[in-house]
DNA sequence: CTGAAAGCGCTTACAG
DNA sequence: CTGAAAGCGCTTACAG
């Protein structure tokens, strides 16, 4: 019997079992589809969003964050999907209160200031901060400056640069270090503008941590692990598994060669 | 009334509306997400596609290459689709009979060698080859040279490289010009390090055309236009307005300062 | 033009 | 356990 209908290529009628069983097999993903963003990053999000999906056997409804709140309601409230993860949250991100109201759950990819009953996944961007002024104080520098991000990215209130920064500081009291951080534009040529400013402040810095995608090889998000981490968190909140959680990856330290004691 | 409707904010049943109507408002967009490709423009194509579909009303459903023809089959028989839209195809793609015996309407992005029966759009490569060779006769150049994709890109079948390679050499015979074509590999080092062999083959060399990603800013693929046009043509097919039809742009030259008369 | 009814193709709760 | 029936929430063709 199984084997006659696949010969005979019955496939079921989505419309027609999302009406009868009330699901449809189909996740939401809020896509930031600006120009300004990482677009590898974004890309990577998406690409591990899919996969991870699809190996739950659902498909995925792709979504620009330029639709707003609206966007949300409208294939909510239409029921066309059973769940949705939303990347780029901001820290008072308005889509969060709306996500809230849903019949579906939501896994937020970021951290907004209040994300009271909403899932969310992000890497732990204060212990990122923390991590790299420890190694630093490990080797022996007493005087650190953060190459931050540049302003925009405070301004639009994008909370993991605050998470960042943060942690920088505390890193900076507990481990006595003189410190100073600095927004920088997000191009080499923006990174390195900023070292005289850097050392007009704190004139004695021997050790940088960088939080600039352009500074650096690009930081090192674990995109893929975010990714499939938002859709195994979905799938438990829609198996009842749990109640909305938040989730933070610690973040793994790579020693480079640009790391060496202060001279 | 429509106004209490607006306010009690009902919204139809996707499922519900699909199943009575016989249409979901849905495009199923294939995209390409390996590693090796350019992403950027693919990110422009998947954007533009979204964009374009909200217009129209309609939302879209993102697949990867990877599931191949087996997901192009799985959304279209299980009705989840009115119609799709594929990324990234090839020459000798196996995916296109199965698209024509689909019951919804398909556009590719791209040009198999057999399209019979379904939409392509795609840039002119034939034209965008000539062009280039065109402009340098008629700066006087008399011998010319082809820095191609690498190797694997013809072998993969991709069908642009091929037909690049076709109006370049149509060009060349039509104004007589000496001519050699190289495959090149897509970073700076690899377009430099052909120079040498493009020299020993034809040491009379002047004029260089640039088919490869990396020897230049970004050939500029005008994916947002081609996204955009294929979901227009998506939404005729869908209203029977014609059959398919293959469109292919016709490239725009834009002068820089990298052609001068040959010294 | 208006409105009640049939029917779209499934799932599921229920009778046997 | 099996199978016929009801019902999911819409659209549409049809009767009035």
């Amino acid at each position: 019997m199984e084997e006659s209908i696949a010969q005979l290529g019955y496939r079921p009628h989505a419309g027609a079992r999302a009406l009868a069983s009330r699901h449809t097999n189909v996740l939401a993903l809020v896509a930031p589809l600006r120009r300004d963003v990482n677009v590898p990053v974004i890309m990577k999000f998406v690409t591990s969003v899919v996969t991870a999906a699809r190996s739950y056997d659902h498909d995925v409804l792709l979504l620009t964050k330029d639709e707003g709140a609206a966007g949300l309601d409208r294939v909510a409230g239409s029921a066309m999907v059973d769940a949705l993860i939303v990347m780029d949250v901001e820290a008072g991100d308005v889509r969060v209160p709306v996500l809230r109201g849903l019949r579906q759950p939501a896994v937020l990819i970021g951290l907004p200031d209040r994300p009271a009953g909403i899932s969310c996944v992000d890497l732990d961007f204060a212990a990122t901060g923390y991590t790299g002024v420890q190694h630093l104080a490990e080797h022996g520098h007493r005087s650190v400056a953060l190459v931050g991000p540049p302003p925009a990215v405070y301004q639009r209130g994008t909370s993991y640069a605050a998470r960042f920064l943060a942690g920088f500081n505390d890193a900076a009291a507990h481990f006595r270090l003189a410190s100073v951080a600095h927004a920088c534009e997000p191009t080499f040529e923006g990174a390195a503008a900023c070292l005289p400013d850097i050392r007009a402040e704190l004139p004695g810095v021997t050790g940088l941590v960088a939080h600039n995608e352009a500074a650096l090889a690009p930081l090192d998000i674990p995109a893929q692990d975010l990714g499939a981490l938002a859709v195994e968190m979905v799938m438990h909140l829609l198996e009842g598994r749990h109640g909305a959680q938040t989730r933070l990856l610690a973040p793994t330290l790579t020693e480079r060669d640009s790391c060496a004691a202060p001279r």
